[in-house]
DNA sequence: AATTCATATGAATGGAGGTTCATATGCCTA
DNA sequence: TAGGCATATGAACCTCCATTCATATGAATT
């Protein structure tokens, strides 16, 4: 099978709502589960779904302390990824054109 | 609803094997449908569909010409990010450790 | 106007994956 | 070793979407 398909793996993992917020959380700075959960407001077993998935595609790393687990991104490019891909969608022609979109 | 709705549209519009492929090929020149469609060797309506997506993303731009419609890249950025994703997932950690992955 | 070429559209199907719920694992303290 | 805290796992459900098939639109040529 082709790099694409690999490729197009990648991209989708990165591509989720919840775990964009947890990469641009771990961008700041490493953070366990529980913070995480916190932040976000969600279930916890749906962040540890999340940062398994994130895990599986090496995106994450994971280092244990006591009884917790700490993630942290595998790559500080994957931040620039990750922001480089909002200012270039933020900036796309029809984008221009028709005023203000991707509001928050 | 947060941006990061938005972000994970446009990184899953480019993260499917089919249209990374298209925009792979985009990068070089802009292209009709029917060239596309002969050099992935795919069916003529499932590269119309994957066009349709990739321009409602505002990832891609249309022009007639005669019968013909030529797509190209909206922004030459975009090459750019599928390039430097591929790069990037490439060196991932566990891929270095690993040996070979992603292989061709 | 009819035919052909180039592309788009719509419905139907099948599969992948996000979310929740319930439960399991594992580490720590008393 | 019991109990609690932190995290992981598995199954079930449901939604989204890639693909195919059949058909429609539209432009060019005769």
């Amino acid at each position: 099978m082709p790099i694409e398909d690999e490729q197009a793996r990648f991209l989708r993992c990165i591509g989720e709502p919840t775990r964009l917020q947890i990469l641009k959380l771990l961008a700041e700075s490493e953070k366990c589960v529980g913070e995480i959960v916190e932040a976000l407001n969600r279930e916890q077993s749906l962040v540890s779904h999340h940062l398994r998935a994130l895990k599986e595609c090496n995106i994450v790393v994971a280092r244990q302390e006591a009884q917790k687990i700490y993630y942290g991104l595998a790559d500080l490019r994957l931040s620039e990824l990750v922001a480089t891909s909002e200012s270039l969608m933020r900036e796309l022609p029809l984008c221009q054109s028709k005023g203000a979109c991707y509001d928050e």
